[in-house]
DNA sequence: TGTACATCAGTGAACGCGCGTTCACTGATGTAC
DNA sequence: TGTACATCAGTGAACGCGCGTTCACTGATGTAC
């Protein structure tokens, strides 16, 4: 009725998100560089033509995914970094966030780690862009600890680094070896713990701080 | 003359060089996925038929692909790892081994990053494969060190995969942002301090020990 | 409420093109004697 | 050394197929009055 919202934008909406889903299923086992416009619409149960009435490209669409995948990633590292308890705790808490991540979003989780360094520019600057942002998200989480006085900018960042590119490797190998998700829990909680203990450590150095 | 060389053999290997050379140059705008056997062979200058004189698919090649990067890369993690002097010196030399070698094969570095977590699983065993043979080897090294007294072999290992995830995600950073190397190096640099001073420290922990 | 017109998501035919793979072949290299 | 035959890397024509994109269209939804 008001001129807002509509039958016909509801819908063109909900065919916008079947090409989504369907071409997420398809990269399950594929590049995103090497899946096919007319693959993606057969999936979703539309004709070829009808595509570019949402995206311009499967590499536009590629982008769009991107959004969405880190959209669902976001929450999930502001509540990683914002855990409380001491570090054993937190360590663990991380891990089963991520764990319940990877089991919540498989496909999401696959595409960020394969299209991170893939073949189609755009999709790689993008996420590379929301991993930037994330980065900083999460260099803000730690400077408010109190082990973080004293820290540099720059220093709280490559440890923020460090800890987001730990995440993202745990998730990729929990996603592969799914029979082996307890030897990789455990060595990304000591991996973590080692990283920490640096971090306690890091001004008792002559050169520790920038 | 004798049976074993011969004018023909030395004549295949150069045209298979030149599908291998051919492809690693068409891939550092696409991924393997989306590579194409014609693609390859117009390419290296040979009829398309005679590609499956050497390769029986463009994934089959792919595999052959990561042993030739995986094989430029071996001597430069062997050379890092065994690199003598104190912890600063040790990594200012680690950086510049990556750095030289990003500028050596830029083309393999890029195709590793890419294809370990691409869309074509028989390379992507490969790479995973080779890269834990790597890591056994700085776990051997790293062992070594005094540092690592009463280390179990696990946390090692656990390590080891940290410092190889590291220099290989400090390449594929290298790669991209040219024109940032000196800040790239830079973090790295503390990154790898941060964690020679987790390793340090290891067992200073009630339970750091496994 | 009813009517007339505008919008626009989705359709289906058609196009030219490059793909992977097959096949019988060519001719230089290798081998046996 | 010379000859006759075998091997096999590379060729070129041919195939059927799915691709991305164009175009004019349909018909339900939206808007104006």
């Amino acid at each position: 009725m008001s001129h807002i919202p509509g039958v016909r934008q509801a819908r063109k909406q909900k065919t916008r998100q079947a090409l989504l889903d369907a071409a997420l299923e398809l990269l399950e086992g594929q590049s995103l560089s090497s899946l096919g416009l007319r693959e993606v619409t057969r999936a979703a149960g539309i004709a070829p033509t009808a595509f570019y009435r949402h995206f311009r490209s499967v590499e536009d669409l590629g982008v769009a995914l991107v959004e969405e995948a880190l959209g669902s990633l976001h929450p999930m590292i502001r509540t990683t970094v914002s855990t409380t308890g001491d570090g054993e705790e937190r360590i663990a808490r991380a891990i089963d966030l991520i764990a319940g991540h990877v089991d919540a979003y498989p496909a999401h989780v696959r595409f960020i780690a394969r299209e991170r360094h893939g073949g189609v520019r755009p999709v790689r600057e993008a996420i590379h862009g929301q991993l930037g942002l994330f980065t900083a998200e999460v260099a803000e989480a730690l400077a408010t600890d109190a082990v973080s006085a004293g820290w540099s900018l720059e220093d709280v960042l490559m440890l923020a680094q460090l800890y987001v590119d730990l995440m993202l490797g745990t998730a990729s190998l929990l996603l592969e070896g799914a029979r082996e998700r307890e030897r990789v829990s455990r060595v990304a909680a000591r991996q973590m713990r080692l990283i920490g203990i640096g971090r306690a450590h890091w001004l008792d150095q002559p050169d520790g701080g920038g």
